[in-house]
DNA sequence: GACCTGCTGCGGCGTG
């Protein structure tokens, strides 16, 4: 379902479709011409009502693509209330976006006005006062609308012509995107027509997936899919290997003065070949972006030269974020941003000279949403560096450390980078929250509803359809037991808000379906540094090193959570909560198999990777791999999936509903206390798998989201069992796998 | 052995 082919001879040309005051604005801008994707964005708004999917490039010009036809639309529009919705996951894109749509509104006398919680609220005002033109958006906006203008949000967003979706991807997966979808349909009903909705993307794996949800809901025929030529450049790639010294236990903290550790031979590496230029490394975690940006911060004074090394992290405050990302974008001077996923989405960066990756890459989507970040000017290669920490080889280690895993997954993601190959979509995990979230705020848009109009609303054909009438119904019981007293049921049958629900609903951390941490606020001479969860224990006299230098704290407000502190020649990183690591996709897994499998070594790897890959392949013949999934450690055993995080967790919990103590780990999972042979009758056995709601009581911790609390057992494990299934054939087949190896 | 995102309404104050 691509945009029709191009024009008949005697079909105007995109541009004079346009608005005049749009075309005067284009000439004045010096635009020669329009770029193909905004061409063919113009001929699919203005020739075809369907939904859309805009694919091209970060700065390729999708949002004109968009808004040149859109608001050409718009501007002979003569409904009351406002026109165009534009949703976007950042206040910070939304405000970039602001500053190039309001030059154009102006031009066609229609408002632009941004909606976030940092923005004027006179605009605002304004909008709700006499309602047309373009707002800009979050979803936590939308759904504070709902809750606190319930009134008036019809007037607002009943007459809708289009809503826009600016990074796509970042909705298709998640609570947040699942959120969305709900508020979408809910928009939806505020007016007689639904509006149709246009999606911009610069990274989609699955063009059909982000379809369907963009055309969820419509009612006539499906959505239309344009994508700017992907001109692929020259891709200059290395994986760098580095073993950690013998006897280095905390390999990301603060550099000692020894400086062997391979954190530090990375930072060496980095400085040399990535000062004078601008570059993103993205180095994983927040704690390791520390202590990259502190070493890097540590080389550039002894070599007395500018500091150039910044590092970037959501615990970061705003100020010392966007100091950096301008500096970025400015170009000056020359700037590397040390970050986690933060740089990931987002304003334009501006040209890139390289992209470094520190540790093996778990995902194949955030490892090409990292390079098409990588802006680069026209005709000059992608530089990728890959930097892979191994451990030292003790004679009593793990045989699995010496199958060096993580040079081995490397290798295979830079084989299906070059595949094209990126993860779909996953069943979310915290649908019911969500489904529970919308459940409160619908009926207090709705000031009270009826059980069979809820499920109707909600789930009949919508974003919650997983759940049946029945686990419906379970959730709104357990909403309105009187340990939680979120719901009421009047006696005539109208569900209404309980006084704990009146609570939630009315507390400030309720519009966002994604839980926040308590966290310490530091600040230095009057300037916000950022935050660190309040499970570091600090006073007066700790020593910490946050923001890619050392502090020691010389004041403590407890009561308002705040650190204040002053520069110190050294300093302990601070502890991040750490829940569990990104999941592997079975695909990699599976490529990592094939890696040791076979002897080819890519010209990509320095000598170091070389030979690690050579260690592990020889580790994975000596250990007889190939043929055989069992490895018995001691009193461990070792079963090798070789597949994904999903089938390896749900492995995990058949073999501890059979009675054994057992781990997932990255491929595969580790079953304590029993012999190999023990292992295998237990396989034999478990092979006729039981019901999957009979193995979710297993489950480790089925209570995961915001509002799990309020969810009662029988729905968490009926809804685990259902997100679960997909896997079920392919943990049959892992388990004939390993029953068949030798 | 991970990361990121978001936020109302109102009273009180200062300023033009």
């Amino acid at each position: 379902m691509t945009s029709s082919p191009p024009s008949v001879s005697e079909a105007p040309h995109p541009f004079d479709r346009l608005h005049p005051e749009i075309r005067r604005w284009i000439r004045e801008e010096g635009w020669d011409e329009l770029r193909a994707i905004q061409d063919q964005g113009i001929r699919a708004i203005l020739d075809d009502k369907r939904d859309l999917v805009i694919a091209a490039a970060t700065a390729a010009g999708k949002t004109e693509a968009a808004f040149l036809p859109l608001l050409t639309q718009a501007a002979d529009r003569t409904r009351t209330g406002v026109a165009l919705l534009y949703v976007s996951p950042l206040k910070a894109l939304i405000n970039d976006q602001y500053r190039r749509l309001a030059i154009l509104g102006e031009r066609l006398d229609l408002p632009v006005v941004r909606w976030h919680g940092d923005a004027p609220a006179s605009a605002k005002r304004a909008v709700l006062r006499d309602p047309r033109g373009l707002v800009l958006i979050t979803p936590e906006s939308i759904e504070a609308l709902f809750l606190r203008r319930t009134e008036e949000v019809a007037r607002l967003f009943g007459a809708l012509d289009a809503i826009v979706i600016d990074e796509l991807h970042a909705f298709l997966q998640g609570a947040r995107g699942l959120h969305l979808a709900s508020l979408l349909r809910r928009i939806d009903r505020l007016g007689l027509t639904r509006p149709r909705r246009i999606g911009l993307s610069a990274t989609l794996g699955d063009f059909s997936a982000a379809e369907a949800w963009v055309s969820a809901g419509a009612t006539h025929g499906g959505s239309g899919l344009v994508m700017a030529d992907q001109d692929q450049p020259e891709l200059k790639l290395q994986v760098r290997g580095y073993i950690e010294p013998p006897d280095d236990d905390g390999p990301d903290d603060v550099e000692s003065d020894g400086g062997e550790s391979a954190l530090s031979r990375v930072a060496d590496h980095l400085f040399a070949n990535l000062r004078g230029s601008n570059n993103l490394v993205f180095a994983g975690s927040r704690r390791t972006v520390e202590a990259l940006a502190d070493r890097l911060r540590r080389r550039s004074e002894h070599a007395n030269v500018p500091e150039e090394f910044f590092p970037h992290h959501g615990s970061l405050s705003t100020d010392l974020r966007e100091t950096l990302e301008q500096r970025l974008k400015a170009g000056t001077l020359p700037t590397t941003a040390v970050a986690t996923t933060t740089l990931e989405l987002g304003i334009d960066l501006g040209s890139v000279k390289s992209v470094a990756q520190v540790g093996a890459p778990r995902s194949l989507a955030s490892l090409r949403q990292r390079l098409g970040r990588s802006g680069r000017r026209a005709g000059t290669p992608a530089i990728l560096r890959i930097y892979i920490r191994e451990k030292y080889l003790a004679a009593d280690c793990d045989p699995l450390d010496r199958l060096r895993l993580d040079t081995v997954r490397a290798v295979a993601a830079v084989r299906l980078l070059v595949a094209k190959f990126i993860e779909p979509p996953a069943p979310e995990p915290s649908l019911p929250t969500v489904a529970l979230h919308q459940l409160l705020s619908t009926v207090v848009q709705q000031g009270g509803s009826r059980a069979d109009r809820l499920y109707r609303d909600l789930c009949a054909d919508g974003p919650f359809g997983l759940l049946s009438k029945a686990e419906f119904a379970g959730m709104l019981k357990a909403a309105a037991s009187p340990e939680n007293g979120l719901l009421e049921q009047c006696p005539e049958g109208l569900i209404m808000l309980g006084p704990r629900g009146e609570l939630l609903v009315n507390g400030r951390d309720f519009y966002a379906v994604f839980d926040s941490d308590e966290e310490w606020r530091l600040i230095t001479g009057g300037r916000a540094l950022g935050t660190i969860p309040i499970v570091n224990a600090l006073g007066i006299g700790s020593l910490v090193g946050f923001a890619g230098r050392r502090w020691r704290v010389v004041g403590v407000d407890d009561r308002a959570k705040v650190l204040d502190v002053v520069p110190h020649p050294s300093g302990k990183l601070p502890k991040f909560d750490r829940l569990s690591a990104e999941p592997v996709h079975d695909r990699l897994a599976a490529e990592m198999f094939a890696v040791l499998s076979d002897g080819n070594i890519p010209r990509y790897l320095d000598r170091q990777a070389s030979a690690l890959l050579g260690e592990g392949r020889e580790a994975f013949r000596a250990l007889g791999l190939a043929s055989s999934r069992f490895l018995s450690v001691e009193s461990d055993v070792h079963l090798l999936s070789w597949r994904g995080t999903a089938v390896n967790s749900i492995l995990a919990v058949l073999v501890t509903a059979a009675g054994l103590e057992c781990d997932a780990h990255d491929v595969g999972v580790t079953v304590t206390g029993a012999s190999a042979a023990e292992v295998r009758a237990l396989l034999m056995h478990i092979s006729k798998c039981p019901p999957l709601d009979e193995l979710a009581s297993f489950v480790k911790s089925l209570r995961i989201a915001k509002f799990d609390k309020f969810l009662p057992d029988a729905l968490l494990a009926a809804y685990w069992a259902r997100r679960n299934e997909p896997f079920m054939p392919l943990v049959s087949a892992t388990i004939q796998d390993l029953l068949n190896s030798g």
